[in-house]
DNA sequence: TAGATACTTTGATAGTCATCAATATACACC
DNA sequence: GGTGTATATTGATGACTATCAAAGTATCTA
């Protein structure tokens, strides 16, 4: 696990008082990471293929974009804490980190 | 309200399959708006002052920024539909835009 | 109308980012 | 080892952004 990923997702803590600097700060960044629109709909392939995960082959031609920038953008999501990949021979699988999303949905319901 | 805003918050509709482009395209800009630390602690001050909202004056001093960063960065969260705000004679309140974070939640619990 | 206060806009700067082509790396199979 | 396929990294470029100081705009009060 990257080390920024660490930082984020679960390990969050907001309290109750106002959003503290710290917070905010390991917050922000897995709102950046959801802020391109090849991101949100990479996260949405990754999200829908449940719990097997999808191979990085299947999402370079939905996005229309190129290779290296489909993995740039997997690579985000990924020290984001968003996605986990696994590897299988040449194949790379990506899954929806568990918790991904707990600590911005927590912001959100706040 | 802002044209862009009105692209946001309330009319867009996810449907059911893949996150469209344009369904990506719209919401994009509010993850965006919520990407950056200061706007974070911005957002959460005004949301945690409710109904009547906060004085544009009473959110420079604790965020430690300069006052024109505040302005551009409340205006930031106005385009993106999160806040709206009121003239009351010299002063601006800024308040949560009613629906704000809806596509947003809407997106993280699909 | 003049001065004071609250806010916005402009202009500049340093930093970040999305994108692609080209190159590099990792793995499977022969 | 050599070849082909899948993915990652590098390098370059144009666009965007956070920030502040300075200047501009709007409103109130006297």
């Amino acid at each position: 696990m990257y080390p920024c990923a660490m930082s984020n997702a679960k390990n969050i803590q907001l309290g109750k008082g106002p959003l503290a600097d710290v917070a905010a700060a390991s917050l922000a960044p897995m709102f950046a990471a959801l802020s391109d629109p090849t991101r949100l709909r990479l996260f949405d392939l990754v999200r829908r293929a449940g719990q097997d995960g999808i191979c990085s082959c299947d999402l370079t031609e939905p996005l229309d974009r190129s290779q290296p920038t489909i993995s740039h953008h997997l690579k985000v999501l990924r020290e984001a804490g968003l996605v986990e990949s696994r590897r299988d021979g040449t194949w790379i699988w990506y899954s929806i980190a568990p918790h991904a999303l707990d600590a911005v949905s927590q912001f959100i319901q706040r």
